[in-house]
DNA sequence: CCCACCTTCGAAAATAGCTTTCAGCCATGG
DNA sequence: CCATGGCTGAAAGCTATTTTCGAAGGTGGG
């Protein structure tokens, strides 16, 4: 040295061209233990044993809670294949992702009153996005085609709401504005009736009920049927009451209810998704008017919104 | 400055003590993109297009990369809430690790006018799935600690929202109504503004705003933090106008826009979650009046249902 | 038992990579 | 048109990693 092949390419340079991959670095210590120094023992069984940790120490630091030298765990990385300690130390990052992916269980508990915080957003977020692939899931596709097709060519939109649910009406209604459709949402029962009134074959009525049995929203759907206008109900059941006078059923999904987070609630999720997609479908068919009118809605909305661009 | 604050600590200290997880790395971007330069945009983007073989690359490297320079990436890794680039880097290892192992392939194109009604259900749901993951992912809880302390004691709590954010903030009104607690959701700026003067230390104000920057709703939310209320302004940027008369500051996930979808309408998803959050935050800390007030409404609303089972 | 030689090891020098500073540039607003 | 302030990259400064090198300890042969 000075004689025999520099240090410098101890773990043959093979290594520069395929790093190993991060799993079988346990098993690659196995193997090699053997034919290691002590010291390098030492600092491999260290890094096998909580590549978490390990991820987090530089050389200096991993040297010395291994009792031995930075020039002893770089030479370690290099048997274990790579070409460097810091090469080392991100596979053993990308391995305690890959572990602690695995051991994600996810959060499929109900919410309870003792959650934390960070849980309950966590649960939230993960209940309503299992809601929205049921909703995805069991939509009829042809019932959506057909009030999809009926919306684009009517005349006028009635939709009626109550509470949780005329909040939905509303989004649906002020999109289908917004594409220069005319639309209404009716939450007092008795203008919702009055309006009922009014339609005729050709136009459309739309109930939203998630229990499908809210008496203020089945009785002017019931008018809008005996008028003759296409009536769609949104709900969660597909035999519900509502169901009777409704052309069309679009059919949410039902959503988990808890005690903090009653089914009223957790249906809107499903009942937007539907919304959005009624929308969607009638703008793509209405596109030509659709889309002057969304740019139009919007020019027009700008100097609503203050020019101050961050905080001055 | 040594003008302003030395570079050392922009991405504040706060970093070095909670490290971001790298799964919300996507999200992050998104979230922060707008309020970075043009320059580190371009480093978050290619980091998050490529995570993989960004883990790959040193400083310079991914400098030369993106055609900035190495300072350029420093910044842009404390922005994303890193201490260093060294930090980043490990991170992009665990994330490609991760993401390798969950290889979730799912359709990420925008909905184009000719699209089927099926694939646009699907894109739809997926795209509110990822915003919701996003959202939560970004979402700072300390701040919805805040936040849900001060609408559990408020003695009043105000509202404002307009359009799409008016429904949103109706919705949390509703909800926080059922809980016995008071509140308003106003949408007429005039009457907005009227009912701000009335409040005082204690209450709380809340504006909704997806750009951060719509007049109406700043002005309320203005006079209520004049006025010595706790101010929470819920929107998709952090450094929004909005956020000068904001106490409390909750940012929501910008959400991919889209021609016949633009941002106003995919934030809905976003706010509506935090707008959840925030309610069973409040309905858990004030659980032995929230409980029993649910359970009232629910029976009061009971006999507005028909009593009719499946179709007669 | 002693010596020559080899292996193992860590201190410290050398280097590569990361971080900070700073001055120039460009856009913005007066 | 100038002043101001934010954005940027070049280069200085520093830290972490890598390499060198010689000392310590062990081993087998004389």
């Amino acid at each position: 040295m000075g004689l025999s092949a520099k240090e410098t390419f101890a773990g043959d340079t093979e290594a520069r061209r395929h790093p190993p991959a991060p799993g079988i670095l346990r098993a690659k210590v196995r193997s090699l233990a053997p034919s290691m120094t002590r010291s390098m023992q030492r600092v491999a069984e260290t890094v096998a044993a909580d590549p978490a940790a390990c991820a987090q120490l530089t050389v200096t630091a991993l040297a010395h809670r291994t009792g031995t030298s930075e020039a002893t765990v770089v030479r370690t990385a290099r048997v274990l294949g790579y070409p460097g300690y810091r090469d080392l130390r991100l596979a053993l990052a990308a391995l305690a992702a890959q572990q602690q992916a695995g051991a994600a269980p996810s959060v499929t508990a109900d919410i309870a009153v003792t959650d934390p915080l960070p849980e309950v957003v966590a649960k939230l977020a993960q209940e309503e996005q299992l809601c929205l692939s049921d909703t995805a899931a069991q939509l009829d596709t042809a019932q959506l085609e057909a009030a999809v097709a009926a919306l684009a060519t009517a005349r006028r939109t009635d939709v009626y709401g109550i509470a949780a649910s005329a909040l939905v009406g509303q989004d649906l209604t002020q999109k289908l504005l917004r594409i220069g459709m005319l639309a209404h949402c009716h939450s007092d029962p008795h203008l919702a009736v009055t309006n009922a009134v009014q339609l005729r074959p050709g136009d459309v009525a739309i109930g939203i009920s998630h229990s499908g049995s809210t008496v203020d929203v089945i009785e002017p759907l019931r008018v809008a049927f005996d008028q003759g206008a296409t009536t769609v109900g949104i709900t969660s059941r597909r035999d519900a009451p509502i169901a009777q006078y409704a052309d069309i059923v679009l059919t949410t999904a039902p959503g988990r209810e808890s005690e903090l987070r009653p089914a009223a609630m957790s249906s809107r999720t499903s009942q937007l998704l539907l919304v959005d997609c009624l929308f969607i479908g009638v703008a793509q068919r209405t596109y030509d008017s659709a889309a002057p009118a969304l740019s139009a809605s919007y020019e027009a909305l700008t100097h609503r919104h203050s020019a101050a661009g961050p905080r001055p």
